[in-house]
Formats: C-alpha cells, structure tokens, sequence
DNA sequence: CCCAGATATCTTGACGTCAAGATAGTTTCG
DNA sequence: CGAAACTATCTTGACGTCAAGATATCTGGG
C-alpha cells in the first residue's frame, strides 16, 4: 500500500520524538515545514556548489540575476532589486557596492529622476551570471532526479498552493 | 483539466521572464526550488511571529526545542545540540551562553568528560518552548489550511523524495 | 606508561543582514 | 507658487553566523 518505503529521514525521527514527549500535539504540520526548512538550507548549499566556476556567491547572483531576467538592456533601480530579492534597502545598496567593485555591475544616474540611479549588468557581470545559470539548472536537475515529471508538476503546484495564503 | 486555476504567482513570473531571456533552457526545477526557498523565508517570517508571546526568537526555539524533545531530564551536549541544529560550534556558544543569561538553559559539567559540559533546560526554559511550540503549531496548521490531508501527506512524500539525493 | 592523534568546547575576527534614520529630490494641492 | 507629504537611496550601529584556530582532555598503540 505505501510503496517502496525507504526509512525513516531526520524528518521522521524529529516527529517520532516529539510524538513521545507532546502526545497531545498534531504534528502533521511540521512533516511538511520541517522538510521545507531543511530542504532551503541544503539547496543553499548546493547553489554555493554550483557558483563556484564563476565564483560567485549565492546573494551575488540573486542580483545578478534579477538584472539578467529583466532583458536588455539589463538596468534596474536599486529599489526595483530590492523587491525583486526580497531584501531591505541597506543591504542593497552594500550588494551593489560590492558587484560594483567587483566590475560585475555599474551605476549611473537615472535620466528621469535625480534622486535615482539604475544599476546596470556589465558584460563580464553577464557572462558571469549566464554560466552561474547553466550550473545552478544542471545542479537542480541532478537534485531532482528520482522524480517522474508528473511528480515534479505535482509538487511544485502543491507548494504554489501552499504559498498563497502567505502573499 | 487544470482545475481552479488560481492564476499566476510570483513564480510564475520569474519563469516566464528567464524563458523570455534563456529560452535553451528547460526551467521545470526552477519552479520547485525557487518555490522552497521562498516558502522558506515566508515560514521563518511566520515562525517569527508564532513566537512572539514567549518572547523567543527562532535561534532559541531552535535550541529549546532540541533538549525538549530529547526527554527528561532535558539535557544534551553543545555537539548533540550543533548536530541537531546544523550550526557551527562557535555559533552554539555563542547561543547556550545568551540562553544563560535569559535562565532558559544551564550549564553543567558533564560527569563522564571533563572536557564536556551539558546543557539543560531550566523550568523557565521548558515553559517557553512548550508554549511556542503550541504557537507554532496552530500558525502552521493555519498555513496548510487549503490542503487536505490527503494532499498534506502527498506534499511530506514528495519532500521526502525529495530530500534524500541531499543526504 | 607515554605520546600522537582525536575529540569537545570556546575564542576571535570578518562578513552579510537588518532596522532605523539621514539626505536629497519629487509630487500634490491649497 | 510654496509647504507638506512622499519617495529613492544611502549611512550607521547592532546582531547572529561562520571559518579557523586555541585550549583542554581523552584514547589507543607501542
């Protein structure tokens, strides 16, 4: 009935003691958001991996890529990075210093605004975020392996779901 | 056949603009990665707030709930607790000792090592987590809340499945 | 018994992030 | 037109984390 079971994971154990020491709880719940957390964390981890031909760190490309998928000519406000990456104001502009050193992106005045500027790709900060893309897909498509492409549907539209009550 | 389609989220978005810029590539695994480390940052942000009548913060449940789910007498070492927890030792100190200072927890030699300390839970400290573990259960069961169980238990499968190739 | 290597914990310094607030420029509307 | 409210970006200071290494203790082979 339950398929090829293959043990319990930390996730199973976690629940199991808990289940010992709070039977009173339903911990239905956590099976699901304990995987999730878990599962950011290791994924974190193998986007490091992924990076590190272009050496690029993940916080880099985050930006890099909000620029990239933006489209020609690759220019975005920092306000508009912000959002994208979902970070505040202070870090953004630490990040920008930095790609900006770096020679990845460059600043220049926003034409229509002076309080404004717009942060643009440069074309090493291009090629460096398209090879980073390459990796991460190869990276991501490994990690999915095991699974059937109607397996990958149905999960990501379970997460989707799940998703919308917390917009 | 799609069902109540509930229109395009965030992600959605974000494939359709790489699709745009990087149509030679196939994005299916973005749409369940992106998806997890969203939900990742949007559960932390619930958490956050889960735990704000205990006045706990996530690092410290983190720890609390390690020794609370360990059983009496509520005690681990800081490298049972940085197993647990997936921190770096320096980390660990730094959170047992500010968790000394809130007399949520206790230091203690360890009997057997004298190298070793243990860690204990305080009666204070085993209120608090009790009572946030409460919280959070109720916010995350609030969060599934669309989900049936059926498709509860599908979503901790498909995780699981998931989460083993990381191991 | 002793020493080399392993183990447990803590210390240090750098890093990336955030919240709050400062500064400069823009918009609205009387 | 001018003042008040708003918006965009940057600055500052505190925080939690990590990697690397220091210190103390334990363990097994010779």
């Amino acid at each position: 009935m339950t398929g090829p079971e293959s043990g319990a994971d930390e996730v199973d154990l976690l629940v199991e003691a808990w289940q010992r020491e709070r039977a009173d709880l339903d911990l239905g719940p956590v099976e699901v958001f304990s995987r999730i957390s878990r599962l950011a964390r290791l994924l974190d981890r193998a986007r490091r991996e992924a990076f590190t031909a272009q050496a690029i760190e993940p916080w880099e490309f985050d930006v890099l890529a909000a620029l990239r998928r933006a489209g020609k000519p690759y220019r975005l406000s920092p306000g508009q990075l912000l959002r994208e990456t979902m970070v505040t104001s202070g870090t953004m502009t630490n990040r920008i210093d930095r790609l900006g050193e770096r020679g990845l992106v460059e600043r220049s005045p926003d034409p229509h605004d002076r309080r404004g500027v717009l942060v643009g790709l440069t074309a090493a900060g291009k090629r460096a975020v398209d090879g980073a893309f390459d990796s991460l897909i190869d990276k991501e498509r490994d990690l999915l392996g095991e699974l059937t492409t109607a397996e990958r549907r149905e999960l990501a539209a379970l997460l989707k779901r799940l998703m919308e009550p917390l917009r």
